[in-house]
DNA sequence: ACGTGGCCACTTTTT
DNA sequence: GTGGCCACGT
């Protein structure tokens, strides 16, 4: 071997030189899985003559996929564009470019995001003429995801529908799925699902592909779902070289489809799969990884592992409770300002994690305020923007007028004085001729009563012809900034002159630079950039993606999204529970969703490299009211002297102390860890004996009575439950309606 | 045809 | 607290 591999320690060697036949590494967090992939693409080009070309690489993201191309080039040098790295979404819309027509698609498709999913689901409940109180859009689509996850089509979802809800369902993703087909169009699943039906109806296209990529490594493997290993499957059936990576420790997508029991099961499919473990974390320091390893031993369905590490023990891990979501992030962006005062550590060495999207609005205060220079990754998508989605929209029925979705988005937009009975008029005649609705808005003259609107309908059929003949010559580039031109959708903003105006056009600068870097990009990896390959770019792009590792800033994203990555310090924020583990998972009553959940703390947890603050608040506005939180059990499950529990409030912070009641929550907290010292075995933990100073003994009004409340007047109360540290009141309100409360807050009085 | 105001549901996580 | 949707008025 040569000398590049000696820094490996033995098992990293052994998943390197395994070249041949199925293999496993179940490479537990920060022990160092990327350099063994990347070093064992060097070790197969290098030692064993394979040529590049031969090999693919199967990412979580793009960008992920990038530093692996990246650090693959630093130790090969050469040769190795020609390496397939990529997401499964890219890599089957690359084999489907070509080939796609074999199943009877137009190699011109257009892939749809969810909002594009969400229309069409949308339109379809309409014309179905069904309650939306019981079809929700949502539902539908989740149920249509999870059959595309699972590979099966509407016919097999009719099939096994239980319910009426399943049969409509199954009604539902039929009729989606001919939409999508007459659009000319692909959703995120039909990516995999339609590249699995290619390989399995047209054994000669697999073949190629199977000698194509011979072999197959494939990067967070807990994560796939059935279609996607069925597609890894069908690539390494003929050669077997299948290198897989995973964690089922950090599996955190089940929701998604992803299924624990392709990595639990894997030496079950593939009998003579060689399987190796990396213990050695080189990430964490000795304290945040023995944390790590106290919390997610509570998990049972697990594969036994011990993660381990020479590093120094570092610090204990930070807990801190606040009064409110407020002042937790006041702390948290105060010592993230201190530190990098202090040339501790820089802003982009911190990130702050949190379960769901909607916390980062109060760090976004106030890092904003603070003046930090931060970046929120994830929450709504840049493309998922009204006035980008518009302007893709033109882009789109440019590149694919046959995408209705698309064409029907800007027919009135920005207004033409084409309402709503016009475009259903032109709707109608397009079905009834079995035109695409840009067709029949071509012939226009000929559908009956269009009376004004004609004149109006071609003027639009005007300007997507000239930007369609423009398209030949412009570049990408050139063309978006002659939509805005021909739309004047800009100056229309301007003439608004709103601040919500203003923001969007800084939006619609960004999409120009956009298109102009994607356009560099393309000439750097010495392709042809083409309107086509920039809305897929734009299409499989994940925020995650544009993170500029170069730039200094403070991260801000969800748990999930920040799996793979690690930071000198991680801040986790609403360690409270029924936040985190999220309170969906009693709605399912599932423990293997509590699991999922502790799993995902396990992920955040291994983030760190130096230091953890961990945070929660005890009150936090959810969903409008505000509700109290008890510490998240996950910090139960640290044992507690691996954890700081910093100052008392009285000692140091008077302002606090002001606020709060005469307990301090701090104090409360010691006496909670001394009281009960960390025990492994323990499966019930206690999780709310943190500060039940605010309980009630007794409430004055029982179930039946009535009572008054100051916002939503007189009601009945129809049900007491005891919480953990308060009571949950239901009141039927005679205005209001039913709500839930909390005792403590709502001060109800009985009259 | 289009704008406005009130009502409602929503928040788990995403390629 | 927020954004989306519907109904109504101009």
């Amino acid at each position: 071997m040569s000398k590049i591999y000696e820094s490996l320690n033995p098992p990293q060697q052994e998943a390197v030189s395994c070249t041949e036949g199925p293999l496993l590494i179940l490479a537990g967090a920060g022990s160092g899985k990327t350099r063994v992939l990347t070093h064992r693409i060097a070790y197969l080009i290098e030692e064993k003559g394979v040529d590049p070309w031969n090999i693919l690489a199967i990412t979580f993201t793009n960008k992920a996929a990038d530093e692996m191309r990246e650090r693959v080039d630093r130790l090969v040098g050469n040769g190795c564009e020609s390496i397939w790295v990529s997401t499964f979404h890219s890599a089957c819309v690359r084999i489907l470019r070509r080939h796609i027509d074999f199943l009877g698609y137009d190699n011109h498709f257009v892939i749809y995001d969810t909002d594009d999913q969400k229309s069409v689901v949308k339109d379809i409940v309409k014309r179905f003429d069904l309650d939306t109180r019981v079809y929700k859009e949502k539902a539908l689509m989740a149920r249509i995801s999870q059959a595309k996850d699972r590979l099966l089509t509407a016919d097999d979802l009719a099939k096994d529908a239980r319910d009426s809800f399943e049969e409509t369902a199954a009604r539902v993703y039929r009729e989606y799925q001919s939409v999508l087909v007459r659009n000319n169009a692909l959703d995120f699943d039909d990516l995999i699902f339609r590249t699995v039906e290619l390989f399995e109806k047209h054994p000669q296209v697999l073949d190629y592909y199977q000698e194509r990529f011979k072999y197959i490594l494939v990067d967070e493997y807990q994560d796939t779902n059935l279609a996607q290993f069925r597609l890894i499957g069908l690539l390494a059936e003929k050669y077997q070289n299948l290198c897989v990576v995973g964690d089922d420790d950090q599996s955190i997508y089940r929701f998604r489809g992803a299924d624990i029991r392709n990595i639990l099961q894997f030496e079950n499919v593939f009998p003579d799969a060689v399987v190796i473990r990396l213990e050695q974390n080189y990430r964490s320091t000795a304290q945040i990884l023995e944390a790590a390893n106290f919390v997610i031993a509570n998990n049972e369905g697990r594969k036994e592992k011990r993660l381990w590490t020479a590093n120094e023990p570092g610090e204990k891990i930070r807990f801190r409770q606040f009064l409110n979501g407020f002042e937790e992030a006041e702390y948290i962006v105060g010592e993230i300002e201190k530190a990098r005062r202090e040339g501790e550590f820089r802003y982009k060495d911190c990130a702050v994690l949190y379960r769901t999207n909607a916390q980062s609005r109060l760090f976004e205060e106030k890092l904003l305020y603070a003046g930090i220079p931060y970046k929120i990754v994830g929450g709504i998508n840049f493309y998922a923007r009204k006035e980008i989605k518009d302007l893709l929209a033109y882009l789109k029925t440019v590149d694919n007028a046959r995408d209705d979705l698309s064409v029907r988005r800007i027919l009135n937009v920005p207004r033409r004085g084409i309402g709503d009975t016009t475009q259903a008029r032109i709707q109608a005649y397009a079905e009834d001729m079995g035109y695409s609705f840009y067709e029949a808005l071509r012939v226009a003259e000929e559908i009956p009563s269009m009376g004004r609107s004609l004149k109006k309908i071609e003027g639009f059929v005007n300007l997507i012809q000239t930007l369609k003949s423009k398209a030949e010559l412009f570049s990408v580039r050139e063309l978006l900034e002659e939509v805005i031109k021909a739309t004047g959708y800009v100056e229309e903003l301007q003439a608004e002159g709103t601040e919500e105006a203003e923001s969007r056009i800084e939006n619609i600068d960004e999409l120009v630079s956009k298109s102009q870097a994607y356009m560099e990009a393309a000439e750097a990896r010495g392709e042809t950039p083409t309107l086509s390959a920039f809305l897929e770019e734009i299409a499989l792009v994940a925020d995650i993606d544009t993170v500029d590792n170069t730039q200094d800033y403070v991260l801000l994203m969800t748990l999930h999204s920040a799996k793979g990555l690690e930071f000198p310090w991680v801040f986790m924020a609403g360690m409270e529970e029924d936040l985190f583990p999220n309170v969906s998972y009693q709605r399912g009553g599932d423990e293997e969703e509590l699991e999922e959940e502790r799993r995902l703390c396990y992920v955040g947890i291994t983030r760190a490299m130096k230091r953890l603050t961990m945070t929660s608040a005890r009150q936090r506005m959810l969903r409008g009211d505000i509700q109290m939180h008890s510490v998240s059990r996950f910090v139960h499950e640290i044992p507690r002297d691996l954890v700081d529990l910093g100052y008392t409030v009285e000692d140091k912070n008077p302002k606090l102390s002001s606020v709060l009641p005469s307990q301090s929550p701090y104090a409360k907290m010691r006496e909670a860890f001394r009281a009960k010292p960390y025990q492994k075995t323990a499966s019930a933990p206690s999780p709310r004996n943190f500060g039940d100073s605010g309980k009630k003994d007794e409430l004055d009004y029982t179930v039946g009575d009535t009572v008054r409340h100051a916002k939503f007047g007189v009601g009945k109360v129809t049900e007491i439950v005891k919480g953990g540290r308060d009571y949950e009141v239901t009141v039927e309100f005679d205005r209001a309606g039913r709500r839930k409360m909390f005792a403590g807050f709502a001060k109800l009085q009985k009259i």
